[in-house]
DNA sequence: AAATAGCTGTGACATTTGTCATGTTGGTCA
DNA sequence: TGACCAACATGACAAATGTCACAGCTATTT
C-alpha cells in the first residue's frame, strides 16, 4: 500500500483527484490540502511515501515545500504536479531533487502510473519539460538590467526607478535603451512582453 | 439518467471528473473534449442533457459554445466550469443564458449538486460571483478609449496605434491623456495594469 | 598583464509622450 | 429645443523617454 499526501489549492481538482486516487487498491490518500503551510505542517506529522505538490499555492510554494521535504531527510518522494512548463520551476524541482514532475496537461491515469514508478525508485519527469530546457531563450540581461526592467513593469517612471534602485536617471535610462536594443524592441511594453514570453519574468 | 458532456482544456481534470462523475448512478459521460470547436461538433450530434464547459479553451471559449447552444435551441443545458469569478464572463454567461456557473474552486461534489439542480429546472449561480458582481467598479472608459488602449497594451507607439485605428495621432494622445486621467494614472503601464486589475481587459 | 564584462555615470540630442485649450459633428434624452 | 456626451480633430507646450558617444571603476578570465 502506497501512502500519498495531496496538495493542490483548486478545490475541483483536489477533490477530484483525491477521489480517484483512492480507488485504486493500491493507493491510499492520507490526507490533502489547499495550501502549502499545512501540507508541510500535516506532511511532517503523517510521513507519507508519496507527496504530489502543485507549485502555486498560497503561503508556501510546491516547490519550498519540496526544499523542506529534502531538507528534513524525510522519506517522502516528492512529484511535483503543475500547469506551465516553466524551465524556471523545472530546474528549482531538479535542484529540490523531486522524484517525479508531471503536467496537468496530462491524464489522471499518468499521474497514477508515475506514482507507482517513483516508489520503484525511478525519476520521472515530462517528457515536454527535456525539450523545453535545451530549446529554451537564455536571458540575455545582466542582474542590474532585469532589475531595472522589473521596476519598469510595475509602471514607474524613470525617475522613480532611478531612486528605488539608487541610480542615476541618465544609467537607467542607459540600462533600458541596453535592454531594448538587446531585446530588439524601442519601448518599455514591447521589452516586458519579450521578458515575459521568454519567462525571464513574471 | 442524466447524460453528460464534458469541455475541459486541461487533461488532468477532464480525465479526473469524467471518471467520478461516471461513478455516480445517475449520471454518464457521453464524451469530453479538450476544445471548444470538437465540444460543439460533439454536442450537437450525442444531445446531452447537460454541457460542463470550461470558459479558456483553444479554437473555441465555453461561452461561444454556450451561445451557439441557445442559438440552435438545443435542449441541452449548460454550466459554466470555470477558474476565475470575472464578472465580464460572468455577464456574458448570464447573457447565454446559462443554467449553471460554478468555479473550480469548489469541490468536485459541488458540481454533481449542480448538475442535480439544473435537471430540476433550477438556475444556480455560485455565491461569489454574485458578490463580485455589486462590488465590482464599472468600467469608465468608453467603448473607443478601450480600443486605444488595447492597442497601447501590444506595445504599440502612438503613431501605430493612429494608424491602425484610423485616427491622427493627437486624437490617440487625446485619448489616452483622458484615460489616464479617469484612472488616476500618468503613463500607459500604469493605465494597462488598473485596466487588467480591475477585468475590464486581459 | 591584457582583455573582457558588468556597473555606474555624464552630456547632448531627437523623438515620443502627456497635458491643455479649443472646436466640430452627431446622437440621445429630458 | 437645449443640454450633454462620445467621437474626432488641431496646435502648442512641457516633460519623459530613447539613443549615442564616451569614460572610469571593478571583478574575472585568458
Amino acid at each position: 500500500m502506497i501512502s500519498l499526501y495531496l496538495a493542490e489549492d483548486q478545490s475541483m481538482l483536489n477533490s477530484a483527484l483525491t477521489q480517484i486516487l483512492n480507488l485504486e487498491d493500491d493507493l491510499q490518500v492520507l490526507g490533502s490540502a489547499e495550501d502549502g503551510a499545512t501540507a508541510w505542517t500535516q506532511i511532517q506529522k503523517l510521513q507519507p511515501d508519496v507527496a504530489i505538490l502543485d507549485i502555486e499555492m498560497p503561503q508556501m510554494t510546491g516547490l519550498e515545500v519540496a526544499s523542506q521535504i529534502q531538507a528534513s531527510a524525510l522519506k517522502t518522494k516528492v512529484i511535483i504536479l503543475t500547469t506551465f512548463a516553466q524551465s524556471t520551476y523545472f530546474q528549482q524541482a531538479v535542484a529540490a531533487k523531486v522524484a517525479g514532475y508531471l503536467l496537468k496537461d496530462s491524464p489522471s491515469d499518468d499521474l497514477i502510473a508515475v506514482i507507482r514508478q517513483v516508489m520503484t525508485g525511478k525519476t520521472v519527469y515530462a517528457p515536454e519539460l527535456v525539450v523545453n530546457m535545451v530549446s529554451a531563450e537564455h536571458n540575455p540581461l545582466t542582474d542590474r538590467e532585469m532589475a531595472v526592467l522589473a521596476e519598469a513593469d510595475s509602471g514607474l517612471p524613470t525617475k522613480q526607478i532611478a531612486a528605488t534602485l539608487f541610480l542615476s536617471e541618465g544609467t537607467v535610462r542607459n540600462y533600458l535603451s541596453a535592454i531594448f536594443s538587446k531585446l530588439g524592441v524601442h519601448n518599455r511594453l514591447e521589452a516586458i512582453q519579450v521578458a515575459k514570453k521568454n519567462k525571464w519574468m513574471r
